[in-house]
DNA sequence: ATGAAACATGAACCAAGTTTCAACTTGGAA
DNA sequence: TTCCAAGTTGAAACTTGGTTCATGTTTCAT
């Protein structure tokens, strides 16, 4: 994983809690390597069977240590879901706004996300279970992809390049077409042809389904 | 004593497990009452909130009265997503059945599943979260229902009502933004205009996002 | 009416895993 | 070089809640 970001520092002094931000090299690095074995293991067995002794041996550090940086298994978890949004986001949004058009703005947006499931399986696991352990967190996530992808639908909207009326219905629904694909053609099927995928998703929403001649 | 097992026509027998079937109306009768009490106590609490104890409490039968029917807390899940993802069916099912044509079809399979999140909340939450307990009924309950979209679409573009090309990929692709848009304004928003909502989506399904003059 | 099977009960048991803690080590500033 | 705050350690205490079981009650076929 890249470095800890500046998004979420403060916080701990507001709510009384003692500061577990770490203060030396030392302390990053096992920040850092207890993060790393979480996403494996929350992705791998699932929060509730996932445990805390388990991220420990995985990052190689002692139960104890664990509790150096954070106050709890929901905390850290918490922790994991902001970072892996984030990460999403800076893989995808760079490749999106890139793109010469809205249309094939969201091909591309589609393609990137069902690449990066395939790549990290255990990221779309991480954030669909946030739904179940941290729900402020998953409705953030949502809320914020989706309202990202509603803006480019009213710039391309005022740009003439699709209709006028795109709104955030249309948002929400292109989002759930693109995390069910994302479930069937980048988790559960390892062979699928992804750009192809993203192909035939995209010209349903540039055309729709009307027989055309 | 029990009949000779010499066939074996029940599976309870095959795996070793005595037959927890209930055999008198009162059995039935506390059997139902748990399978409610489970609905609304998984609903609210989620998988691993809810407890065996509220379960129970909820019903108003003792603790271990519980055993009677089930053998853990694992199998009472998934006998309720089992259930629940048949009750979604045989709401839909009909409704979509009866529509004129491939495209209404759609909008009305939209429509109806929006009211039924609304109206049944917990039903939403059971089965989404079965990703997480019970992955082989989750898998379960999206193949069968895309797979019946997959045959309506295919026979709406038999009889031209809709693109030939019309494939798997479309119907991942409208489940997903049904689940989102259930999810949206559904779940979230009390007050959306469900039937506003299922037109528009299903304009857009319908002739895409492309401008028209 | 009666006996056996089905069902109900809830205190006690127990496993699993989270959290604490007191002793020990490391790093880097003065 | 010294010192102490920061960090590390892992055994043990503690919690929680799923599961068992011995005992008591109800149902119903005969």
């Amino acid at each position: 994983m890249d470095q800890p970001r500046s998004s979420a520092p403060l916080r701990a002094e507001e709510t009384g809690n003692p500061d577990k931000t770490p203060r030396t090299e030392r302390g990053r690095r096992t920040l850092r390597k207890l993060l790393d074995a979480a996403a494996t293991e929350f992705g791998e067995r699932g929060f509730h069977d996932a445990s805390i002794s388990g991220i420990t041996r995985r990052a190689g550090t002692a139960l104890g240590s664990f509790y150096t940086y954070f106050d709890s298994k929901d905390e850290i978890f918490q922790a994991l879901v902001r970072y892996m949004s984030e990460q999403l986001r800076d893989h995808v949004t760079p490749r999106v706004q890139a793109a010469p058009d809205e249309i094939s703005a969201e091909r591309i947006g589609l393609e990137c996300f069902l690449g990066f499931v395939r790549e990290h399986k255990e990221i779309y696991r991480i954030i669909d279970e946030a739904e179940f352990v941290d729900y402020a967190s998953y409705r953030r996530h949502y809320e914020t992809t989706v309202e990202r992808m509603r803006q480019r639908l009213e710039a391309g909207a005022a740009r003439g390049e699709i209709r006028a009326d795109a709104s955030e219905v249309h948002a929400w629904a292109i989002a759930g077409m693109n995390v069910f694909l994302g479930m069937r053609y980048g988790l559960w099927d390892a062979d699928a042809d992804i750009a192809e995928v993203a192909r035939i998703a995209n010209d349903m929403l540039a055309n729709g389904l009307k027989k055309r001649d």
